[in-house]
DNA sequence: ATTGTTATTGAACGATCGTACAATAAGGAT
DNA sequence: ATCCTTATTGTACGATCGTTCAATAACAAT
């Protein structure tokens, strides 16, 4: 019967048996958990992320998490991998000083640097070294962005005729990201987003790189 | 009777009654608590800090932390004060450029920066953002170690008579520092302490310091 | 030798953790 | 309308968490 596809929310409110619960797309689910885990690290850092507080976020029940992800450390996981999506994303089109300028700008644009994100971070950070299989991803990423700034690095020294090691550069770079993210995070009133690029920006030009 | 304070090595053996544990002063026993705990969260992040695996780490029962310790996260605290005291400590003597030059170096030598160290920091962050007392030690620890390198190169640049933001370059230090630490943690095998301070060097450098 | 202080032990408590699992029901297919 | 698949619920379980506390014993003082 198609009367069900039919009401209006006026008839199931008169209607008794409203529906407990509404069904979704397992993947639908799985991207709702995931960003309730992520909460919960930001909010509670790694004693916070709990199957109970991560599913009453989320809005469903307890049992839940077991049913989309076999356990907790691959929810865990697959938290990692959609917070370090963004790195390994779209650098393809643009020239490579653009490309690099983008990588600074959206590490501190709003979007990724707020308190509650940058927590996240930090917690998943202490649990990288001491769990394989995330330390695992982590390597795997971090090569790629590390790859990525590297090669846009030579690149622009080949145009401009810099003699840089570019390899080291790109360390040097991720490290003060890194570091500024942390200071933000543990200190935000010091800080604003354009001071934290320009310090970026500082950093490459000193070796030449005209940004 | 003072035959006891006369038993040797051989005799106590002899003698079935050997002391079950050894008594030790409040401030031996606390420092070697929060030795363990170091150690702990070196070992197994905030999740491997346990009073258990704490306890045993020390060799004694699970019950003595909390006749040394008000509470786990008092332990936690005076671990952190206990990790940043180096920080505040000794920095009078010397000219301005060897003090800087005493951070760096101290920082990026081989009883600070090694692994074990490092994963302790790392989980502590975590933890700072959601733990307001430690959050507080936290803060004043900073504050201080920043006012002296800001005072450091206040100094500097009124002797060599550079115009530099002392603060904001003083911010860049650190969070280039902190950022080097990470990355070491995370993958140490891309690095040297040496290549650690000089890019430490390199960065005050490129701002005119001559260090 | 005996006493007194207190560092230390070890068991016990309730709370909360992650996971397993049977019961339920939403919603598409028929 | 009925059936089927499976997303979802809620309970239960054993393990482990931090803390409390009475009992024990080390060792200095007498």
């Amino acid at each position: 019967m198609l009367l069900q596809s039919f009401l209006t929310a006026e008839s199931m409110q008169a209607n008794t048996k409203q529906a407990a619960y509404r069904r979704k797309s397992p993947a639908e689910r799985r991207r709702e958990l995931i960003d309730a885990g992520i909460a919960c690290l930001g909010e509670g850092g790694m004693s916070g992320f709990t199957i109970d507080r991560i599913c009453t976020h989320a809005g469903v029940s307890r049992g839940l998490i077991n049913h989309h992800f076999r356990t907790k450390d691959e929810l865990l996981l697959q938290i990692y991998a959609a917070m370090t999506e963004h790195l390994i994303g779209e650098g393809d089109s643009a020239s490579p000083l653009e490309d690099l300028r983008g990588i600074i700008d959206f590490n501190f644009d709003e979007h990724s640097f707020n308190t509650a994100n940058l927590r996240a971070w930090l917690s998943v950070w202490g649990e990288i070294a001491n769990n394989r299989p995330l330390f695992e991803l982590h390597r795997q990423r971090y090569e790629v962005f590390k790859s990525r700034i590297e090669a846009d690095l030579r690149e622009i020294a080949a145009q401009c005729g810099l003699a840089i090691e570019s390899g080291r550069v790109a360390r040097q770079l991720i490290a003060l990201i890194d570091g500024l993210w942390l200071e933000y995070c543990l200190h935000p009133e010091e800080f604003t987003l354009a001071m934290a690029r320009e310090d970026c920006y500082h950093l490459l030009r000193d070796r030449g790189i005209p940004l």
